[in-house]
DNA sequence: CTGTTAGCGCTTTCAC
DNA sequence: GTGAAAGCGCTAACAG
């Protein structure tokens, strides 16, 4: 239990009340210069830190937001992250991150946890269990903004932001289908999962577009909530892809993890990439470009998702009354790298 | 300013008292069964979250530990994150994470926010600027306990958890002699780190264990706080080095950012790995085996740095009066592959 | 079983 | 200019 010093010590200490060692500190108009200066030195001296749960208690609230993301294990979230604090800082507020791990108990209590301390407003990306949004929208009611990135939610009104998803998928489906691809599997992140839900139907519409009819049996879901199993389940659902009798000529993949991992599976398997399989993929990776062979990405505007998403959520900390949420979509961009070269 | 709800809400919605309402939540043993249900259902129903501002300062601090590291862009510090996690989520302790960006002003902040707020313990990567530990060594003396890990410092006493750079990095460079390489360029960090100059260390003495000498040209520091110009610095250093008239055929490369940033600034400059030079560095980046060539890495027991470290904590929690410091190296391990290929 | 009361550390009127 | 006192929301004696 760290005993930590208090207004009362330095009054006793300096011979002065509680209440003129506070406002000497907030540098208060009505305070002697040289008492003012006496604390203040002493303050420094002996390592004083004003305890902000007495503070806040007292004060109202801290300035200070949230965020709730799953795992920051990839770059796309350490970027999307960078440009929340960036903005954080630049409005001098501190951010605190905390993990949810694919919880939606643990997320709950992050939320309740991140409340409880104070904080002005939340940026949540939701796990996969989430479907119960009414911890958030109660905190909503009580007047905490709060802002949904990157994983949206029909379930609650907020302010969201995320990348278009469904144009970034169409666009990847079709940069494949004009290099000539037909047999195209698409291998994605766990269902439950909007980003995914987006991403396939932007695969889906890019095939009807070029009549080319959905098979069922090249869409493969890959939960990447446990990174054991994951594994083991992207080189089965590879396996099985593979040893169709109309084997896939392209895969599209809808998520980080599975992008990386294919390419991983795919040579562990010894296929060729782009010459027995050509690929795509949602991620974000610095190292796209010096993976064997280069990979091509849909890549999302991960610091700016991050930034635009802070930006809402000081606007509505602003003007209080939130109701005219927004959702955004920004634009992904294609990478066309060696790993889907034409056919 | 969010309006939460209080305990004197819910008395007075219930015509009970504060207190009632508080021991019904805390399921007390001397409370009705009956009024318990109804306080619990009714806290429920309207999302009751208790203060917990008002909470610690009542009963002392919270079950919370801060961690404050510089980024998390990189897998290796999520890698560590998730090593404390596992810890902190078994012992039922809620983590809260900040970034210092390589600020010391910043990482003073953080320090102080996360103090303020109650946490019980405090884990620290500190950042290239802080050479005064004054404040964490001000909070120790309050009682809260600190453990360094990864970046290490010897103008502290406290835990602190790292790997065995030195020994990393000589197995690294006793590798590339071993494969033929006599002309070692080592590329790092910023100098002021622990870490690099313990890497650094370990690089003269397997040089100096093979009777080659060290060349101080073939050795260069690329400041990676800021990435915008840590492209260009690196590119430059590459020239430099590559332009020598002896010039080296291996890089030893000191850093996650680095190591990758070669690979990807010898390709652009036309430089063939390994023919043209080989490389092997200290980076813990998953796609390190899909490189081209697949990238030979000193690997860090990342994730048992971050739970040893958080094992340490817990440790210094409990016995409070923490006295017997210690200071714990994990091993690092070498994986072989192409980029080092034997010349 | 439940209510009354005091006090955690801080800020902020209101006196002097 | 400085001090005294109230109160933020909560918990924990202490009563009843």
């Amino acid at each position: 239990m760290s005993q930590s010093i208090t207004l009362r010590d330095i009054a006793i200490a300096l011979n002065l009340s509680v209440a003129t060692v506070s406002r000497a500190l907030r540098d208060s108009y009505d305070i002697g210069a040289e008492t003012k200066k006496r604390v203040q030195e002493y303050a420094a001296a002996i390592h004083y830190v004003p305890n902000r749960m007495a503070q806040g208690l007292k004060v109202g609230r801290t300035k200070s937001v949230g965020v709730v993301i799953c795992s920051m294990n990839n770059n796309f979230v350490a970027e999307m992250l960078d440009g929340i604090d960036s903005v954080c800082t630049s409005k001098g507020y501190q951010l605190i991150i905390m993990q949810s791990k694919e919880s939606y108990l643990q997320e709950k209590e992050c939320i309740e946890w991140l409340f409880a301390g104070g904080i002005e407003g939340l940026l949540i990306s939701p796990t996969v269990e989430t479907s119960d949004f009414s911890q958030l929208a109660a905190l909503q009611k009580n007047g905490l903004p709060v802002v949904l990135f990157d994983r949206l939610s029909d379930q609650i009104n907020a302010d969201k932001i995320g990348a278009n998803n469904r144009k970034g998928a169409y666009e990847a489906t079709m940069h494949l289908i004009n290099n000539g691809y037909r047999s195209i599997a698409h291998l994605t992140a766990n269902a439950a999962l909007s980003i995914a839900d987006e991403r396939l139907k932007g695969y889906q519409d890019a095939l009807r577009d070029s009549n080319i009819t959905f098979r069922p049996e090249l869409l493969k879901f890959c939960d990447y909530t446990n990174s054991e199993t994951a594994k083991v389940e992207l080189n089965q659902a590879i396996a099985e892809l593979m040893s169709l009798s109309l084997q896939p000529d392209a895969f599209f993949t809808g998520s980080d993890q599975v992008s990386t991992g294919c390419v991983k599976a795919l040579k562990n398997q010894g296929f060729r990439i782009p010459e027995d399989i050509a690929i795509i993929g949602f991620t974000n990776t610095p190292h796209a470009e010096i993976f064997s062979p280069p990979l091509s990405t849909v890549h999302q505007p991960a610091f700016e998702i991050g930034q635009l998403a802070a930006e809402k959520l000081f606007a509505a900390l602003k003007r209080k009354s939130a109701e005219d949420y927004e959702t955004i979509s920004l634009h992904t961009e294609l990478r066309i790298r060696a790993s889907s070269a034409p056919k």
